[in-house]
DNA sequence: GTATGATTAAAACGACTGTTTGAATCGTTT
DNA sequence: AAACGATTCAAACAGTCGTTTTAATCATAC
């Protein structure tokens, strides 16, 4: 058996088999729902290994997101530079910096060696029930969600940047959405969507997603709508234009629309 | 013991509160991290008792999920009833109809009674590792999402259909995500957002997720910009206006954009 | 009162979980 | 060849899971 096993795993190294195989179950049935055994079974390799090289099973989940998490962000930290740079000495426009982290994370899910699988996997773990995880990814990304968050910032200065900070948060929730619910699309196409054929995002999917997603970002500010009885002011910040008339198009929403 | 729960238990049957248990725990655990014991046990009820009147984990699980979705998927055909009516014989605009599902959602995450807690729970199962759970709930609510497409079909007659599905799709995500998400929130907005500041969605909250909706929903189309060179078209559904001059506001866009 | 059906209680079932142990094996160095 | 650390192996640990079982208790009707 041992014989064996050297021409048929491309990755000999039990590790790396284990961090595939944990990558693939991590995100078909959850960290939760994927038991060590399973995953040392696909890998190949014995239930002790995953204790052996990872010391637990949080240190697996841990290896797992560290591993391509690094160059995601490293990837999407690069796209926005790029931008910057070509953009000098002006801040480049939203739509670039929507690209450079959106259709970073897209063109990520596209790649050949499972950057799909794990992109469905990060995008549930941001709701996943285990705090340990949610806490985990989110302070991984913190250092560039920060950079992309000042660029949009800096990008459109007229904007509130509560407004904006929002609107970063609902991007992340549509995208997230479109690479992990699969079901809810069979129900709403009403056919039967083959999860080969959506594997990963292709090409139809972040063009579409990219431009709804500009969209939501450049939508009309709706301060004008607020009740006018908040109950809290903390998490607004101090709104700055208190109130303004609901059917005229006031001086905010023409800057957004020409902030293309 | 037992004259003392007369009191101190306002639904003295155990059914509802094995109900309010284990809503509360699936939503705080998942529905998997959700022991039976633990459940019992917040119910002030037996263990047994669980299986006596739900059968099975998956009773008690579709259970939880009937009593409140049934009620809101209710008030969403109400709401959307309501502005047919309104607008009749002429169709409700897409913001009408987008605060019908959208709209109502929030608000129901804003009732007194544990809405907040159930809606956490139902965006978070859009994406479950549990297959059971992800069909179920796409399945109990397929006839909801079949009149709110064709409502949108026909409030949107030059968009092309494929375009307003996956767009219903982008704009699920968005709102799931904002109403299940809060780590990410977190460090978004780089303070300690209290869990209690975000339960349920506040009126804040909604109006500026219905505004970043309503933007996505209406964003001009992608079309122009696809690959020439698509891999398959079947999941695009027969392109009808074949390729446009890219930098040029075509008519389509300005038919969005009217659209309002 | 007793009998009857519905509900609750405590305990146990087998199966699974993450983790640990100690011996057996591997590849490499001396 | 011998010895060594690195790695793998089968087996068992204590604990939890969903579920079932059997007896005890409840409310109610005769």
């Amino acid at each position: 058996m041992r014989a064996a096993t050297d021409f048929e795993m491309d990755l000999s190294q039990t590790p790396a088999r284990l961090l595939d195989a944990a990558e693939s179950l991590f995100a078909e049935h959850g960290v939760d729902g994927a038991s060590m055994r399973q995953i040392a079974h696909k890998a190949g390799a014995n239930l002790a290994a995953c204790h052996y090289h990872f010391g637990s099973k949080e240190g697996l989940v841990r290896a797992v997101f560290q591993r391509r998490l690094s160059e995601l962000n490293a990837a999407r930290l690069a796209a926005l530079s790029a931008y910057e740079a070509q953009a000098h000495p002006q801040t480049p426009k939203p739509h670039q910096i929507l690209d450079a982290f959106f259709g970073t994370s897209l063109r990520f899910a596209r790649q050949d060696s499972g950057g799909a699988v794990f992109m469905r996997l990060l995008s549930r773990s941001a709701t996943d029930p285990v705090f340990f995880i949610r806490n985990f990814v989110a302070q991984e990304s913190e250092g560039v969600i920060f950079r992309f968050k000042n660029a949009l910032f800096n990008s459109l200065p007229e904007v509130p940047q509560d407004e904006i900070v929002w609107r970063f948060h609902f991007m992340l929730g549509a995208m997230s959405y479109a690479l992990a619910g699969i079901d809810v699309l069979k129900v709403l196409a009403h056919i039967d969507v083959t999860p080969s054929e959506l594997e990963g995002a292709d090409e139809v999917l972040q063009v579409r997603l990219m431009a709804f997603l500009l969209g939501g970002l450049r939508a009309p500010l709706p301060e004008a709508e607020l009740p006018v009885l908040a109950k809290r002011t903390r998490t607004v910040a101090a709104a700055k234009g208190k109130s303004a008339p609901r059917n005229s198009t006031n001086k905010r929403k023409a800057d957004l629309a020409a902030a293309k």
